[in-house]
This record gives C-alpha cells, structure tokens and sequence, in this order.
DNA sequence: AGCCAGGCTACCG
DNA sequence: CGGTAGCATGGC
C-alpha cells in the first residue's frame, strides 16, 4: 500500500465521506454519487467552481442562493439580465468584476457543448478558467477521472515531504492519481476516491493548514514516512 | 486590525 | 520561462 494512498484511507477514517461537489436544496449527498443528475446542476457546479476561486464556499452559496432567488441558475437568465444586477447577485464571493466576466465567458463556451461534457484543453481557452477549476468542472461536474489539486494539497503534500514547494500542479495531480490508482483498480471507485480525495484534503487543510505554523495538529506525519 | 479563503490573468524581468 | 500585483467580500 502506497502512502498517498494510505493519507486518504486516514482521512477517510479520521473525516468519514465528505459528499462533493454540495448542490443547493441538497448540500453534501453523503455516499450518495449519482450527482449531479441533470444540466441544470452541472451548470450550478461550473458556475460554484468559478466563484468559490481564492473564496470560502459559504459565500459561494450565498451568490448561488441570490442567483436561485431570481430564477437565474441558467443561461438564459444570465445572459439576459443587467450585467450590474449579476454582479450585485454575486457579490458575496468576491472579485465580482472578473467572475461576472469569467462566468460570461464560461457561459459563450458551454452553449456551445449542447450538453456535452467538454475536454481540459477546452476549458483551459477560456478565460478565467485555470487547472484547478478546470479539474473542478471535469470532476465534480461531469465525473471525469481528473484531480483537483489546491492550495491545502500542495501545502499538505509540501509538509508531509512528498514535493518540494516549486512542484507544479499536474507533477501534483499526476503522483496522486498514480498512487490512488495504484492501489484502486475500479474505475467508479477511482473516481469517487478522487471526489473524495480532494474534499477530505480540503477538510483536513481548514483544521490544520489555514493558520501558521502549517500542520499543527496534523495526525498524518506519524502514520507516513 | 490583520490575515485568510476550495485562483486566475496580465505583465514584468 | 518564473515571480508577483491586482482583484474584493466576509469571517474570525
């Protein structure tokens, strides 16, 4: 057994499972995976996975929940309202200005989909679309076999010795997917390992790696190494 | 009061 | 290329 692989089965153990991506009038489906269930929660999650960029997820819903309140959680709406009214319903994540413009952007590339799942590479042309939101459309939104990796697995990873500080995201993304595909051999279990993976990193990350000194408190270290 | 949050782009050397 | 300022609200 791997120790990646043995960090998620810690956590897992330690966080039980966290139920990504959270849809409104849902929140986490705990060990329910068969979200999102339709085009309308996939555009929900596109849209959360561009807002919740650098911001707590609880703002997140706030926006998302002045967005629902208008009968705006579609591309229509979106399209049709006063860019000023967007920008205000979405005000609580922050950086309004460039996700109303990210979000109309995004919004041009998906009507054009018809409803198909995109590529990375496709999703990376489009403005204010990065790796990690990329990853975060691929894999919560459309179940593709793509990790998200973020700031806490990076600093979590860096910590633990697994990679120095200059390692890039895919270097990242590639020695976790190898190492949790290693070890799991069944393509739906893979990934709901990787859906998983990433939010039990995220929980783990706010309780021991949002203040300095990083990892205070981490019951990792010992079981690695 | 200051730091951090489930990043990305633009521009610099 | 790698490094960094700017973007902005909300919670602790």
């Amino acid at each position: 057994m791997n120790e990646i692989y043995k960090i998620y089965k810690i956590l897992y153990k330690n966080y039980g499972p966290q139920g990504w991506w959270p849809i409104l009038g849902y929140g986490y489906h705990k060990q329910d995976y068969n979200f999102p269930r339709n085009h309308d929660e996939i555009f929900e999650v596109c849209l959360g996975s561009i807002l919740t960029q650098n911001t707590t997820f609880v703002s997140v819903i706030k926006s998302l929940e002045n967005l629902q309140a208008k009968n705006a959680l579609n591309v229509y709406t979106i399209e049709k309202m006063e860019i000023n009214e967007f920008k205000e319903a979405i005000k609580p994540s922050g950086y309004y200005n460039q996700k109303a413009r990210y979000i109309l952007e995004f919004i041009a590339f998906y009507k054009n989909l018809y409803g198909a799942t995109p590529t990375r590479e496709e999703l990376l042309n489009v403005i204010g679309i990065g790796e990690e939101t990329a990853d975060s459309i691929l894999l919560y939104g459309y179940n593709q076999p793509e990790l998200k990796v973020d700031a806490y697995t990076k600093r979590i990873l860096v910590h633990l010795g697994f990679v120095n500080d200059k390692a890039k995201y895919t270097e990242i993304k590639f020695l976790i997917q190898n190492s949790l595909g290693a070890s799991i051999k069944d393509k739906k279990k893979l990934l709901i390992a990787y859906q998983e993976f990433h939010a039990l990193i995220v929980e783990h990350g706010k309780k021991h790696y949002s203040k300095k000194p990083y990892g205070s408190g981490c019951f990792l270290n010992p079981h690695v190494k």
